[in-house]
DNA sequence: TGTTGGCACTCGAATGTAGCGAGTGCCAGT
DNA sequence: ACTGGCACTCGCTACATTCGAGTGCCAACA
């Protein structure tokens, strides 16, 4: 049986009260607070279809009705208009993020404004290194067989590494070693590198430049040095003993792991939220909770991820809205520096 | 009244027994567990002393006793002798910790490693800034009119800042100017380079050095570049329906606060451990936990601080020796470093 | 066919009552 | 100074009762 306007509009105002009053929503509170022109026994007959189809659900035999995930989906999918930010809000993101000095500055903000916007956990993961291109790369001797090789990134991003060299190696030799490699690698993205560092080893093939080589590749390659920024796991104790019941434990847990963390924007594009809704996310501590994230980056370009994690009792339209904001200004953002 | 032996080792039988069990522990389970030599109405009035002077509480009249913050400063400081660590804990640190590549490395993994042995709430301060010295000063520049200043530390760490300079300025000029900094600088502590920077500015007074100094002097000064890594926020909710009781929330909040955490380490010395206990904290939300610090750095010199973060109601004696010890293992690992 | 009012029914939450038992404080005896 | 005994307290659990929000169903109606 396919649902018809009204009972769309009936799941449409369950979810909303649900998610404002955070309790289980019945027909006749229904009807008092929508003017869906209809009686609490017609509306009690749309809630018996809607939850054959799966989409509301009982806790109990006598109490109101609650969305199911699939219900969320739903919602989200075709029944929520994007809810515009407030010039509040507006004005609190710009001035939040207007003072920030360097990368990991504007990474630290934004996860707090995040957090503080949406009330929820929110996540930041920095400029993935994959996706950037190489602005510079120096060596620095700190002593006579020690290098530091420090590699600046055009989002900002700064890694190091300690290189052994084999012997004492003049500081000339090294100087000219980092002309050969900036030449090599300056301005190319960070994931077309690999084969240009072969070139140069098997040009060069003196033990320094392959002793260097090894770290930079190292640096280049792996991904396990991709960062995250996290904030705001207290609000997650706003929910303990309701939506959350028990599993607080097991999403702090999950939120400490790096890995996980990274899943969470997989496969983030710029300008498209992806929404994950309950059982729909792959991490099994994190089934009770919903994720929106997004891609930012200067211009179209994505080199990052970054979203909220909370209940899936969380009001979608106005998350959705914000991290779409914060992500369009960290995005503007980067594009100046 | 002064409190007898017997009376002590009542005391400490209770913080053991309530520590381990987590439940108010009575005069007869008491006896029971503990070689005592008396009978359990002897222990009542031992306890009822106990009670007048502050040291143990009853929850409720027909319950049995439970430490006051107070039981537990007298356990710690008289009763306790420190637990050796079993040579399982032992080869878990070396194991954890060994791999390490960087300082980044270094202090995460000592963090995971210690919320993870004490089941507890971690936190690791990153070397000091200002307890560290200048190895190497490093000017990169990335266009015409911009440089960036990488500052390495003798702790290993680094610090990086973008320089605008005043007009376009040549290569060579960047360079010279780079040696005559770390000349003035290099091994010095950074607590006393900034009259030498100015120095520096005098005798050279032209506008390139002086945007670098200023910039310089940023980084060497600016105390709020001090950092600490989290982990293990997690085991908090164990504890949540018991002794945290809702503060749950206030205390997640709290360790939000990079400022709250550093305040942790506002006075460490290396080697002495320091325990504050309950209402000894001075931040209001943390009054309803324990936490045990302490310094750590290559030697006897202290370049940061560690510890962890729990209920008042702790083992004290394998917390300390464990935060000891990881104290101890990394400021080795930055020696060798 | 869709909507409505009415009504019996269900069941969770709240409230009240009673008994149990761990634990205490006190006291008299050794 | 210690001990056994005893009356007393009081939180906890179990059980019974009530209350009410909310439902499903049905017959009536447009």
């Amino acid at each position: 049986m396919a649902l018809d306007d009204r009972k769309l509009e009936v799941l449409r105002a369950i979810v909303e009260d649900y998610v404002a009053t955070q309790e289980p929503v019945g027909s006749r509170a229904l009807v008092e607070r929508h003017a869906l022109g209809v009686s609490p026994a017609t509306v009690r007959n749309d809630m018996a279809v809607l939850e054959d189809e799966g989409y509301i659900r009982q806790p109990h035999t006598s109490a109101g009705r609650v969305p199911t995930d699939r219900g969320y989906r739903l919602f989200v999918d075709r029944l929520s208009k994007v809810k515009p930010l407030s010039p509040a809000e507006r004005r609190a993101i710009e001035r939040f993020l207007i003072g920030a000095v360097d990368l990991d500055d504007v990474v630290h903000r934004s996860v707090r404004l995040l957090a503080q916007l949406t009330r929820q956990v929110a996540v930041v993961q920095y400029p993935s290194l994959s996706r950037s291109a190489v602005r510079h790369l120096e060596l620095v001797p700190v002593s006579t067989t020690r290098l530091l090789l420090v590699m600046i990134t055009d989002t900002g991003r700064v890694e190091q590494r300690i290189v052994e060299l084999p012997g004492p190696t003049p500081v000339e030799d090294i100087t000219e070693l980092r002309g050969a490699i900036n030449n090599k690698l300056a301005g190319i993205k960070l994931v077309d590198t690999p084969p240009l560092v072969q070139e140069l080893v098997e040009h060069r093939s003196d033990p320094v430049t392959n002793a260097v080589a090894v770290v930079l590749l190292e640096t280049l390659v792996e991904r396990h040095e991709e960062r995250v920024a996290l904030a705001g796991t207290a609000n997650l104790a706003r929910f303990n003993s309701l939506d959350l019941a028990g599993s607080l434990r097991p999403i702090l847990e999950a939120l400490e792991e790096e890995v996980i963390l990274l899943k969470l924007f997989d496969e983030v594009q710029a300008g498209s939220t992806r929404v994950r809704i309950g059982d729909e996310n792959e991490v099994a501590d994190l089934r009770t909770t919903s994720v929106v994230s997004t891609g930012y980056g200067p211009g179209s370009t994505v080199v990052g991820g970054l979203g909220v994690l909370g209940p899936t009792r969380m009001d979608y339209p106005s998350t959705i809205a914000t991290v779409r904001a914060v992500a369009r200004y960290v995005g503007d953002l980067l594009a100046q520096h």
